[in-house]
DNA sequence: TTGTAGGCGTTATCAA
DNA sequence: TTGATAACGCCTACAA
């Protein structure tokens, strides 16, 4: 807390010989080695902490690269960050060092406790990712000072990158149709995300226009275990199962397998599961797990692009692009 | 590039008058909105950006919070930062603001790329992960700026926190042996890492030690795709195979069971599995993997207060802190 | 409605 | 050896 100056005073010497002394040039500036000792003892006790921005201020010169900071949820969603990432560092942009990038978690319905979002002082631009349903209010009714993207949720007021949901939705409806199937169900991550909503709705919709029947809307966490313990739960109760489940996660629906595999119930035989997202471990599943491939690497470099563009005054107005979504065929249904 | 200043005087303004429009005081301050459009025309001309530093140095006042920055890998291994984000979440340094964290990506092999060890330009201290060979000489042969905390790697010239890989490697020699195992193999990770090393020489030393007979040492990608192919490879040639196998990494594992799933090599029945790490997937895999638990988020826990301590002059010399590993019994192994 | 000046913390430079 | 000072870019209270 202390600054360069109040050290200074403190151990009777000026600001300069401080600096020195704390930046290891003392030596090379010949300064006494008592009042080397004198100094550190007084910045020890008085708590220096240099302050990176006056730093940073100093040293910026010519090259002031824009900082952009990707917000990603401290939850189980972190490990999605890897993909994003993976798109992200092919980026010609990124290899050239246009821009700074970098990764500050915040708490999944606490976009508005990210006070760099009003005062501007950490990032000329952020891409959203994660957004709860209440950070997508605090996004529309609050006028931040910073550019931002949002990445897979859907809104008029800033630029976004996204997948048609309802559309995917209707996509797997049809699929298990045409595959035969009369009655499905749905299981649902229990987080607050437009996107799985949207993905609900779609799928929902398709079954009434593909004709099947809906028997099971279930929830569960986001996470392997969520996913284990819902199938579990499903197979103890005495009902009929439907024919094909569609869990809107692969983490869930990864850990539904194991459910099936530890309870006899046969995939894709008895109960055929399709997941959403595409996840690195989907091909590698027991049995392979059909899933929605996201295409989250492309929409990466899309936001990155257009944060880019609008940090340097090339979009006027918010843009909203649309990535496809494909179901990816494989062992599980 | 341009400055607010440079904008004010091409535009015919003061600075101030540039600043209260560029931040949307404009109104408020009454400024015609001619001189509004022309400034702000200027501005896009010369292509402003704001100076996050100076921002920041104009603000800060009297909350100066270390900023502290984890390094992590731009490769596969990106996924495993869930954990460690997992770990820090729960702390209470963190919860309570006492410091800001940051997660800046570099590319393996490359820390010495990262300028802002040099300059302490960015941030207060840096938690180094996932360094490679090369990177942990760079970081032994260099005067760094800034405090920092190795994660799994050995060192003296810095604070660590590690585990013991000989050991770990020797308890899993060791547990091979007690379940009777004679013919066993290892497969690495073809990454320059020194945990992964150490891992494998204790496993090697182990194996001598307990009379077992080491028939294959095999190495592939650090991904699941890179365990399958190992393993597919492994099958397909018509020699015997080891009664067991032990993955230094749990997706080379996970993959490595997929491929043993497809060509009817029946785990543990065949061949028995054991992974490292224990990541979230490893319960739910088929059959589920047994491997060696990694204190991840606690690690992660220790890194932090490790790394304050270090910044709040608490600490003088570098300290090490070994964490213990676990063999975690699951239905491979 | 616009301009001016001071200050945030650090460091390079020049002077003593 | 050490001290004083200017400058980095931005913001804002105050003056005009």
């Amino acid at each position: 807390m202390a600054t360069i100056r109040e050290i200074a005073e403190k151990a009777g010497v000026s600001s300069g010989t401080v600096s020195f002394i704390l930046n290891g040039k003392a030596d090379k500036m010949r300064i006494s080695a008592s009042t080397q000792k004198r100094v550190l003892e007084v910045a020890r006790e008085m708590g220096y902490l240099p302050s990176i921005s006056a730093r940073r201020l100093r040293n910026e010169g010519e090259k002031n690269i824009p900082i952009i900071t990707l917000l990603w949820t401290l939850d189980a969603r972190a490990s999605l960050v890897s993909r994003f990432l993976q798109g992200i560092q092919n980026l010609s942009l990124y290899r050239d060092g246009l821009f700074e990038l970098l990764i500050q978690p915040y708490e999944n319905g606490k976009l508005h406790e990210v006070d760099s979002l009003y005062t501007g002082t950490r990032f000329n631009g952020a891409i959203i990712t994660n957004a709860s349903n209440e950070d997508m209010d605090f996004l529309e009714n609050n006028k931040l000072k910073v550019p931002l993207v949002v990445y897979l949720r859907e809104t008029k007021k800033y630029s976004s990158v996204t997948v048609d949901g309802k559309l995917t939705g209707n996509m797997v409806a049809s699929y298990l149709a045409d595959k035969g199937h009369k009655e499905v169900g749905i299981v649902i991550p229990n987080i607050s995300s437009q996107a799985i909503e949207l993905r609900q709705e779609g799928f929902l919709n398709g079954i009434t226009e593909y004709n099947l029947k809906n028997t099971h809307t279930l929830s569960g966490d986001f996470s392997e275990d969520g996913g284990y313990k819902t199938m579990r739960a499903l197979i103890k109760q005495s009902g009929e199962l439907p024919t094909a489940l569609f869990f809107l996660s692969d983490p869930m629906a990864i850990g539904a397998l194991s459910a099936c595999n530890e309870f006899g119930l046969r995939v894709p035989e008895d109960i055929e599961i399709i997941g959403h997202d595409n996840n690195e471990q989907a091909p590698y599943t027991y049995p392979s797990l059909t899933t929605v491939h996201l295409p989250v690497e492309e929409m990466a470099i899309a936001c990155v692009h257009q944060l880019m563009d609008t940090i340097n005054h090339q979009i006027e107005s918010p843009v909203s692009l649309q990535f496809k979504t494909e179901i990816i065929e494989r062992r599980s249904c």
